[in-house]
DNA sequence: CTTGACCCTCACACCTGTGTGATCGTTGAA
DNA sequence: TTCAACGATCACACAGGTGTGAGGGTCAAG
């Protein structure tokens, strides 16, 4: 498919898309055109791409992280020591967020509960 | 405490302290010279709204989500319906992200987990 | 009284993700 | 052939969170 389509499923615009590419995190091949062409399996990338942006990751971090979904064992030997102790690091920093956004939206849905409580 | 101690316990800049009180996300007293004075309380609000800043939350909707935080009826009263169902909004987005996370962290720990078996 | 360590406000600048528009090539249908 | 729709590159601009520094007060210790 082209970007114009990746944009429309993906919900990104056709400048993101570019930049995602030009920062490393998402792939195409060229037509003769030089048009941009893309695989079914971009899909999910983008959105996973654009998951973690949500997240508050920055395309530097999801960049190291993104090999780690594709299960090739491949990916495994080039794993330099400080790629791993990088990893390392953002794993604990993925929990913390996590705890934290879990601590808060629990908050969060405790209020409206008791809105919609109160309501009645 | 005065802002100096505060940026110490929290990890934030001065700057930032202010930036935060400008949005209204933190308040401070003022001493009769325009110190700003804190009690210990605002150390935790700090950690929580560097953390949510952190999980990719703007500050426009932290500050939405704060007096959920304090377990007072008084603030269940002066909830209007578009607050109501802006906070619903943010919960689905901040359970989305979780779920993001989440998935992805636990790819990387795989990953790691592979790495370190494959050492030996 | 001076000095050093705080504090204040304000303004400028940076980075990153994103929007917008200019200028131009490609392609397919009327 | 021409026109509309799409693609490409490039450059400028913006917003939000953050750093840095200027210019100036406050205050306690020497």
């Amino acid at each position: 498919m082209r970007i114009g389509e990746l944009s429309e499923r993906t919900g990104a615009s056709r400048r993101l898309l570019r930049y995602y590419e030009e920062q490393g995190l998402i792939e195409s091949d060229r037509r003769p055109n030089g048009y941009r062409e893309y695989g079914d399996a971009i899909v999910d990338r983008v959105l996973q791409v654009r998951g973690l942006l949500d997240a508050g990751l920055p395309t530097r971090v999801i960049k190291q992280i993104l090999p780690c979904l594709e299960t090739r064992v491949i990916h495994v030997a080039d794993a330099t020591p400080e790629t791993i102790a990088t990893l390392e690091g953002e794993l604990d920093r993925m929990t913390e967020r996590i705890r934290c956004l879990t601590r808060n939206r629990d908050a969060v849905a405790a209020y409206l509960d008791a809105v919609r409580r109160a309501r009645r």
